[in-house]
DNA sequence: CTAAAATATGCAATTTCATGCAATAGTTTT
DNA sequence: AAAACTATTGCATGAAATTGCATATTTTAG
């Protein structure tokens, strides 16, 4: 059997099972499982399919939602990722809230950190599931109708159960005076929980949300230990914001 | 025998059988293996074939798909999708896996459609997410290295506590004797755990999936309701599958 | 942490390939 | 028709590709 044959086999019974075993294919197309690795690797570098220990996987089927989707002020979300990835450390178990922000960091964080994520988005759940060293644990439920976060009794009651290192999570609204606040009460519900199951909480922001308030109080600024900004930590902006605890970065 | 002539049979023989080899063709057209490379080199020139080692094959033979993240077998899928949703009715309950083809199955719900949607892919609760009049319920858990699928004991007792009118799932191996099967133990744990939280199952399948068979065992065809293939319903290839409740869409 | 599985890498045996060369066949010119 | 010339072919040789095995390393699972 020619190698280019062989390949595209491989690359059919892919495509048709979303994954493969070395060894499956090795007894099945009758050749060492070195050769089936190095078909892989091939493969993989021709980018059709994506190698895993053990075998490979689909490409389509992990990436399906690869899109075109523009990020609001994207440049000063990347920014705050990059601050952000600073506080993860190995063996941390990190909740992880929703939002475009939330999505950049759950990208940028770095191939070898070695933690556990838990998240109410499937969006990042999904972004982070692209990290070979990281564990990801979804919180279910009731996926919310305005963000694409799951919400309603079922998550309280998970969230109550666990106990992280560091919680990341969004604000819509955020001022000294009122705190933390947002205009929907699942999702407020849903970030109360997550306070109350980290031992340390970031918020992250662009600068544009600072001095706003919404509808709904989520907490003081007590409650946070990192404010996390694309501003500079001596920015005027962020003068106001001070608390015993609070760290800007 | 006249050289152009040669090439004219090798063209037609890589045509008919998508490879040739050097061997093969030198014996059968009694000329040495230099000189079959030697037209195989110029057959590659022009760009007709694709020249390997060890023969050459043809170029339409070298990949499958066109695009990068293209569905495998999409448009097959689309018309199993076109099928699935004609069993979804108003004030259903309905418990979705995951994988490609029920994607398709979510991105094409009527936009009129009422219903609530069970799943553990988060790609699916994502899809699922886009429908105005639907309430998605995504089953947390683990996500799965493999598969985007949540996994794991607490998916397990989550399932255990719902009850649903139908569940849609994909298999990856489906054959009469041996019934449904998968090669990954979690998602196998996971699709017999929404079997018994079901009242009825579909089964949806591209017709390659049928006959083949994976090692661990997911059920036998009589727990199975539905399966939905791209294939109309009176097709031979279909007609091994039956059983005394299974309907063929 | 430890043991088992999977992987990467170097190596050797085999096969296939490219190239130069000479012999032959076919074509053109004289 | 003979000479000159070009194209084709087979063979020899060294280069390259392919594959399986041995071994060291990495990854995974318990």
């Amino acid at each position: 059997m020619l190698r280019k044959e062989r390949l595209r086999l491989i690359l059919k019974e892919i495509n048709l099972h979303n994954k493969v075993l070395s060894g499956d294919l090795s007894e099945k197309l009758s050749v060492s499982e070195d050769t089936i690795r190095r078909d892989l690797h091939e493969l993989a570098e021709e980018g059709v399919i994506l190698k895993v220990h053990g075998g490979a996987v689909s490409k389509a089927f992990n990436y399906p939602f690869d899109g075109d989707n523009k990020v609001y002020a994207l440049k000063a979300k990347q920014q705050i990722a990059e601050k952000a990835i600073r506080l993860f450390k190995n063996d941390m178990s990190i909740l992880m809230e929703g939002g475009t922000t939330i999505i950049e960091i759950a990208k940028m964080i770095p191939p070898n950190l070695r933690a556990t994520f838990f998240t109410v988005s499937p969006q990042v759940a999904l972004t982070l599931a692209e990290h070979e060293n990281i564990e990801v644990i979804s919180i279910g439920g009731k996926l919310g109708r305005n963000a694409n976060i799951h919400t309603g009794a079922s998550v309280i009651n998970e969230l109550a159960g666990i106990r992280v290192d560091l919680c990341i999570m969004g604000a819509n609204g955020i001022s000294m005076k009122d705190g933390l606040t947002d205009s929907d009460w699942e999702i407020v519900q849903v970030i109360k929980a997550m306070l109350r199951s980290a031992k340390k909480t970031a918020v992250v922001s662009i600068a544009e949300k600072l001095s706003t308030v919404q509808k709904i109080k989520i907490c003081e600024f007590g409650f946070i230990n990192y404010l996390i900004t694309e501003l500079p930590p001596g920015n005027a902006r962020l003068s106001p914001y001070k608390s015993s605890q609070l760290v800007k970065l």
